[in-house]
DNA sequence: CTTAGGG
DNA sequence: CCCTAAG
């Protein structure tokens, strides 16, 4: 990686670090969104950039458990090493150990510690300009604050006042590098620094009285960092200058949180705004942006109703509850209801178990359930019984175990199953040959259905069935005098009924 | 509410 | 499997 390419990154992170600076300031509930944005991109490029940094994460342990300075040279010189610096300094492994205790702290500061980071970020930022490589008796060409990244590229850059470095560094503050004075305080000799970076944290942060004399808060600087624990976060240094910054905070929290969940799309934003168009009635009330990460799960279960439900002038975007309402035909979607709840899922999925009930009742399609051939000797039967158009009577007598299978479902089985049959004879004719399914129904059952679909025609399928048999010919003649007299009886009754 | 028919 | 119309 050469400078000019690690300057150029340095530059963007800059770029995005004012950017996400400012958007904290005018935070609010509606902001959140743009915030949890412009917080995310940070992370990401951390993430993506400073992979010489992690490595120092496996030495932070140690690091603490002896807490001197030594320690910190001998593991930074390996990140120097490591991360392919051309000439690895003694200030250079100081800065390292100091960005490692950085790495592996963020592990640990959570969404609190956010707060200081900007504060740092700053901190960090000007605190390597006018204190680290002039007042530290490294003398050294330093390195590498913003170094790891990219290696060694310019020790000049760190040269005191020199936008380069600061630019480096804010690159590295964003990656929240608020434990750093607290890693520095385990270190005896790098207490100056720590003041520095409060010094500096509170200089450049917006919302403090600037500068000046800022080098007068050092006693007291270094006094509240001593006193803080390792694993204490460093937020309780500054908590003096907490009260600009809690607005920002919450914010940064909320959004925070919000990452917690699922981040909705614009592509989503875009189709929910949509659909709020749709819904004339729907109050004011949901237009908190948090209703559409909560609604994001919901999402397809709500482009799904709209669908089935075009008619429907409102729909209430908030409330979930009205979804069930949303149909027209309710009547499948009550037994559903009920059915479901009187299910013991055990038959159902993991995954249809996991989701809510709503999304199980509305993605019947989803879950297609293929019929077994069991279902379909029970079928047939039921038909032989009860005849054809029955279905609820088919239903409630031998499939009120299978919950699922509505008579809607048995009658359009039935009638595939004719269709099959159908398709049976005309190859058997043609050329012998199965029919090309997927999974073959029995030639038994088939010829039951035959027989059936002789026995009880069905009333439309039967002007296809004709059309099969016209083909057919004699063929399906001598199925038709196998029938029974009562069915025959029967048969009569329905094609008097449908003719 | 149930069924038929089409998608 | 879903939706709608009709009885």
């Amino acid at each position: 990686m050469d400078c000019d390419e690690h300057m150029r990154r340095c530059s963007i992170k800059k770029c995005q670090r004012v950017q996400v600076d400012e958007s904290f300031v005018p935070a609010l509930q509606d902001d959140l969104m743009e915030v949890e944005h412009l917080l995310a991109e940070p992370r990401n490029d951390h993430v993506s950039v400073d992979g010489v940094w992690y490595f120092h994460e496996q030495n932070l342990g140690k690091c603490y458990d002896i807490g001197n300075l030594p320690c910190g040279f001998e593991f930074g010189l390996k990140s120097n090493i490591g991360g392919g610096l051309d000439s690895p300094k003694t200030q250079d492994a100081k800065d390292d150990l100091k960005l490692e205790v950085l790495d592996g702290l963020l592990e640990d500061v959570k969404i609190d510690g956010l707060q200081a980071t900007d504060a740092f970020s700053n901190a960090c930022e000007d605190y390597l300009l006018d204190f680290e490589f002039t007042d530290k008796a490294c003398g050294l060409e330093s390195g590498t604050y913003g170094q790891p990244v990219t290696g060694n590229s310019s020790s000049e850059s760190h040269s005191p006042g020199l936008s380069g470095s600061s630019i480096c560094v804010g690159g590295i503050s964003e990656s929240r590098k608020q434990p750093i004075a607290q890693s520095e305080c385990s270190n005896d000799s790098l207490d100056m620094k720590v003041t520095c970076h409060l010094d500096d944290a509170f200089r450049n942060n917006p919302c403090l009285q600037s500068n000046g004399d800022y080098m007068h808060h050092n006693p007291l600087d270094i006094q509240n960092l001593n006193e803080l624990d390792n694993d204490r976060p460093l937020t309780g240094s500054i908590s003096s200058h907490e009260n600009e910054m809690v607005s920002v905070e919450a914010c940064q929290t909320a959004a925070l949180r919000e990452k917690r969940f699922r981040r909705p799309t614009q592509r989503y934003i875009e189709e929910f705004s949509n659909l709020r168009s749709k819904e004339k009635v729907c109050t004011a009330a949901t237009k908190n942006k948090q209703s559409i990460v909560k609604s994001h799960n919901d999402h397809h279960i709500r482009l799904k109703a709209l669908r089935k439900t075009p008619g429907e002038k409102s729909i209430c975007g908030t409330s979930d509850v009205a979804l069930p309402q949303l149909r027209i035909h309710n009547r499948r979607l009550k037994k559903e209801e009920l059915e479901y709840d009187e299910e013991p899922f055990a038959s159902e999925s993991e995954y249809e178990f996991i989701t809510t009930k709503r999304s199980r009742k509305n993605d019947r399609r989803k879950h297609q359930r293929m019929w077994t051939l069991s279902e379909v000797n029970k079928l047939v039967d039921g038909i032989s019984e009860y005849g054809v158009g029955r279905w609820t009577d088919i239903k409630r007598v031998l499939f009120s175990s299978t919950s699922y299978r509505t008579p809607i479902d048995l009658r359009d089985k039935w009638r595939n199953l004719l269709r099959a049959s159908c398709a049976l004879k005309f190859n058997k004719r043609e050329t012998g040959k199965q029919e090309h399914a997927l999974r073959p129904l029995p030639i038994a059952v088939l010829r039951r259905v035959r027989e059936l679909a002789d026995i009880h025609p069905y009333p439309r399928e039967r002007s296809s069935k004709k059309s099969c048999i016209g083909q057919v010919g004699s063929l399906s003649l001598p199925s038709q005098s196998k029938s029974t007299p009562i069915s025959h009886s029967k048969r009569n009754v329905r094609r008097n009924k449908c003719t």
